[in-house]
Parts: C-alpha cells; structure tokens; sequence
DNA sequence: GTAGGGTTAG
C-alpha cells in the first residue's frame, strides 16, 4: 500500500495537482482504453468502467487520479460495496503517483464509510501515511454519522490537531453532529468563533441544529441572529428547530420571516412546515402548505410529513386519499396511517393497513408495532394484541421494548384486567418509569376502581420521578390565528362572552341531563369549588369561543396538552348533539370525535 | 477527495 503515497514535499503539493490534471488529458490522447475509461468514469455507468480495470493492468496503463475519484463517487451511487472493494483492490496494485494517491485513498475511505463500513474505512485510513484535512475529515463525518461511535468523532478531532493538521469548516460541520452536550456544543462555538469560521454557512447551520437538538432554543436563536451569511439551509435549520421543540407559532413565524428575507422554500422547508402545522393542529394552514407539496410529489420524507399532519389534524378523509394516490411507501408512511388511524378510533381499519403492509412485504419496525398494539387496545382485541406482543419478535425480529410494554399495561387495563396488566409492569427487565404508571392509573380511573391510597402512592412516586403536574392547556385554529386556553384562567380578552356562551351551553345540555361530575377532582375541595374547577377546563372554554367563531356545518377541532377528562368528555357528547356540531379533540395520545352524542373512543380512553 | 436542514411513537 504505501508505494501509493510517495511522499512529497509540501511546496510541491499544487504542482502536482495541476499535472495530474494535465496527466489526465496527455493519457487520454495517448491510448484509446485510457480515453474510453476516463470518459466513463466521468459519464457512466459504472459497470462498463469497472470492467475495464482488469484491461488497463493488463495493458501496464495506470488510469490517472481524477478518473478513479470519480469512478469511486458513481461506485457510491449505483454500485456496491464490493464494486468498491473491487476499485480498491485494483489501485492497491496500479497506484496513482504522489498526491493523486492520498486523493484517491481518501475517496475510498468516504466510500467505505457511506456504505456503513466503518471499520474498513479506519483500516484503511490507519494506512495512510500523510493524512490531510480531508482524510481527517471524512473519518470524524463517518463517527459523527454513526450512532455509538460519537465519541470516537471528538477523539479524532483531538487526535488530527495534536497530528498539527488544523480543522476546517467541513471538519466543524461534521464534529458538530457528534456534540451532545451543552458543555461540548459551547467549546466547539468557541473554537469556530475563535479559527473565524462563524460565517460559513454550513458551520452556522450544524451549529444551530446543535443547540436546538439540545433543546436551547436560545443558542439557536443567538447564532441565528447573529447572521451576516445565511442560506436556505440556515433558515431550514432554525425552523426545524422551532417544529421540532414543539413551537409551532415560532417556527410559522420564521416561515414567513424567511420568505420576506426573498428565500423560496424547499423540501426541507415544507416539511418543517407541515410539522409545525401538525404540532398545533393548524388544518386550514397545512392544507396550503399542502398546496406548495404537489410539485414535490417524489419526495418520500415530505409526503410522509403530509401524511401524519393530515392524521394528526383528524382530516383521516385526506390522509387516505393522500396514501393511495402516494407512487411509493415506506415502512414510515405505512407506520403513520397504521397510528393516525388507531387514534382516530378506527382500529380495524389500522389492522387492515397493517395486513396490507405485510402482504406488500414492508418489513414493520418497533414503532409500526407500537400503532399496532395501540389499535388492539383501543378496539379491546385484547386475543390479538396478546399474539403479536409474544409474536413480534419471532415474526419481524422486533424485541419488546418499554412502549410495548406500556400498550400491553394499557390493552389489559382498558378491558378490566388489572391483575395482568400489574403482571406484564413486574414481569419487564426494566424499572417502570411514570409513563407505566399513568397508564395504570387510567385504567383503574377508567374502570372506577380508584383506589385512592393506591393512587396517592403512585402519585407520590411520580412526582419523586420528577413528573410536573403542567396546567390544562387548550387551542384552536381559527382564521390561521391560534388560540390558546388555559384551566381557570380567565383573562381571555373575551372571557366575559366566553363565559356567557358556556352557560348557555350548560342550560342546553342540563336539559339533556348533564350532571357536573365532580369526582373527576381529585383536590379535597367543596362540592361548589370542584364544579367551578371542571367549569372552567380548558377544552371548555375553547369550545365556547370556537361556538362563537366557527362557520355552520364545519367540524370544531380543539388541541389539548393533558388527556380529557371524563367530565369534560360527557360535555363534549351532550353539546355535540345539542348545537349538532362534529367536535374534533386531540389530547396527546389519540382522537376523540364528537358526533351527535357519540364518541368514537366508545367512552374508552 | 471531506461538511449542514426535513418524516412515523411517547
């Protein structure tokens, strides 16, 4: 291997690479194979060129550096990983002279890495006797890409400086992919600030996502505002960010920020976008958003993303017909239908999606399983749900993992079996965590077997978990503007007629027997005090505002930070046939759709 | 020859 690298003086390094080039067009008039290879490493295919390698050693022809680079690139595009073995095994023998050959190897080394080999890929950069920036470079991506091997990136980086090889900003972009704490993404600020590689965009924009994976929205935001170079990509960064924090309004807000700024959007974009519209249930402004996707209509991550909003905004009319008319599927378009519609309450149809799956041999995932078990439990097909929770792991190699475990607590639990549901918590390799609990805890409620000392128990060991009671929050979408409600509080700029429109909505209903459920308030309050409480959930005065705002005959679609309670859910079916509205409430778990008194949970939730 | 942003559950 090492007659590939004859080592050079470092003056000379631009010299070389200029006759390299000219290496390439003096060969290629010289000999017709040398002309046929170059022109088909450079055009394709790829296996027509590769055939020829044997030809050329044969020959005593040494093909120039640039061919190979290139060879090596379609090879990562339409080959395998032993075509690469193949272009690998034939330069070890022909190997390029001087300077082209650390180019080369270090192609090899990025192609090893892209296709998932790492450890042929540091094999072969331990061989290289000169490493550059760039052979540094192309092993911290390939760690930092890398689940597990993180670590070893930031070992490397160390490693290159102490080899006198100074980082650039594709080492910055890549390193940033493996810092993982606020401590490392602050020292790796400080150094790009301090090399003055803070205005690459590229740098700027791992940075951003760096902060907002770590959840500090305020360090996004910092090197955000601090831009004096940005590019679409930069903006996609942030506004990822904001979506994926759960702040929907801040990322819509970027959105338009952006497109006055003179970006037009992407893929990239969109998909943000529609997350954002998904997180806060924004069907009106996901429908437009769904209008600049058309043009897309080849991009599976996108078409997934419209998908789910569709879903999560309990439009499952869209979602469907998005899904048939959809040219390709993969096993996350087939997850998110499976889940959208167990938690619009129409289970059998998500087993239907998932029958369908397998005959189309999609292999399912843990999060596919999870959909599955979540529409068992909502249909109470405890038999089946059973089945594929010992089966999953036979059938599709998948492993029970904690969310299992949970829709198994809450598959027993909802149909009565709270013996075996408390079976399947003791009988896990793991610790139960609060989200174990609460689903218990919902079935015991649920099955009015609330056993207070139980639940003071259990509250107390959730909150030694350091679960947060949050305060009932609610939302609504009306003319593209987002309304937020909260538990008690009444400082709504139209809370006198919101309050007005409530009582008006409980005399209707009173006369459909509506008895305020007072043991849904677990304080140790008066009786009066507790129906002030449940008066003034959050849902309820949503729902009274949007009586008021929202057009005949259109669905009312209500977002909740907590799960309904059963007070509030009684309400929802006694107005729903009293004003003959269809209301539509998301609580973070599933659906609930009111419709002319019936619930499409089937009071089981 | 090396680099950045986007989809499913909870």
């Amino acid at each position: 291997m090492n007659s590939l690298f004859k080592s050079l003086p470092r003056n000379r390094l631009a010299a070389t690479r200029r006759s390299s080039r000219r290496y390439l067009h003096a060969h290629s008039h010289l000999h017709p194979l040398l002309a046929t290879f170059s022109r088909l490493c450079a055009e394709g295919p790829l296996h027509p060129a590769l055939a020829l390698l044997p030809d050329l050693a044969a020959a005593g022809l040494r093909a120039d550096p640039v061919s190979l680079c290139r060879l090596v690139k379609l090879c990562v595009r339409q080959g395998t990983a032993n075509d690469g073995r193949l272009i690998h095994r034939h330069v070890a023998h022909e190997a390029p002279q001087g300077v082209g050959g650390l180019f080369v190897s270090n192609s090899l080394v990025s192609m090893y890495a892209k296709f998932g080999l790492l450890d042929d890929a540091l094999s072969l950069f331990d061989e290289i006797p000169e490493k550059n920036v760039v052979s540094w470079t192309t092993v911290v991506a390939a760690l930092a890409n890398t689940e597990g091997r993180k670590e070893e990136a930031l070992r490397f980086l160390v490693a290159m400086r102490r080899d006198g090889v100074a980082p650039n900003a594709y080492t910055f972009s890549s390193v940033l992919g493996a810092c993982d704490t606020p401590r490392l993404v602050t020292a790796m600020h400080a150094s790009i600030v301090k090399i003055g590689l803070d205005s690459d965009v590229f740098v700027r924009s791992s940075l951003i996502d760096a902060y907002m994976k770590l959840g500090d929205l305020d360090g996004g935001r910092y090197v955000f505002g601090e831009m004096v170079t940005g590019d679409l990509v930069v903006w996609n960064s942030i506004i990822a960010g904001f979506a994926q924090s759960g702040d929907g309004v801040g990322a819509l807000d970027l959105f338009k920020r952006m497109k006055d700024a003179g970006f037009s959007s992407n893929q990239g974009t969109l998909t943000s976008v529609l997350r954002a519209c998904t997180g806060m249930v924004m069907l009106e402004v996901g429908r437009q958003v769904h209008a600049h996707v058309l043009k897309y209509d080849k991009d599976l991550i996108l078409q997934n993303a419209l998908l789910d909003m569709y879903c999560k905004c309990g439009s499952l009319q869209d979602a469907d017909a998005l899904f048939c008319r959809m040219s390709q599927r993969d096993v996350i378009s087939w997850s998110t239908m499976i889940s959208g519609l167990a938690q619009n309450g129409r289970s059998a149809e998500a087993l239907r999606v998932f029958d369908l799956m397998k005959s189309e041999d999609v292999a399912p995932n843990h999060i596919t399983m999870i959909g599955v078990l979540f529409a068992c439990s909502h249909a109470g097909l405890v038999e089946d749900g059973q089945y594929y929770f010992k089966s999953m792991e036979k059938l599709f190699g998948i492993k029970p993992e904690r969310e299992h475990y949970n829709c198994m607590v809450d598959l027993l639990g909802r149909a009565g079996k709270l013996d075996e549901a408390v079976e399947i918590i003791h009988g896990m390799n793991f610790e139960p965590d609060s989200t174990i609990w609460r689903t218990l805890l919902g079935a015991c409620r649920m099955h009015k077997m609330l056993i207070l000392q139980h639940a003071e128990k259990t509250w107390k060991v959730m909150r030694d978990q350091g679960v947060q009671k949050e305060p009932g929050r609610s939302w609504i979408e009306l003319e593209k503007q987002v309304h937020v409600f909260i538990a008690g509080d009444l400082s709504h700029t139209c809370s006198d007629s919101i309050v007005e429109e409530l009582n008006r909505l409980i005399g209707r209903i009173n006369a459909l027997g509506y008895v305020p459920q007072t043991e849904f308030v677990l304080q140790d309050l008066g009786n009066e005090q507790k129906e002030d409480l449940l008066k003034y959930h959050s849902e309820k005065l949503a729902i009274a505002f949007a009586m008021m705002h929202t057009m005949e005959g259109k669905p009312i679609r209500i977002m909740k930070n907590l799960r309904i309670c059963g007070d509030c859910h009684a309400f929802m079916k006694l107005v729903s046939k009293s004003e003959g509205k269809v209301i539509i409430i998301r609580d973070p778990v599933r659906f609930h759709h009111f419709h002319d008194g019936v619930c499409s949970c089937g009071d089981y939730w």
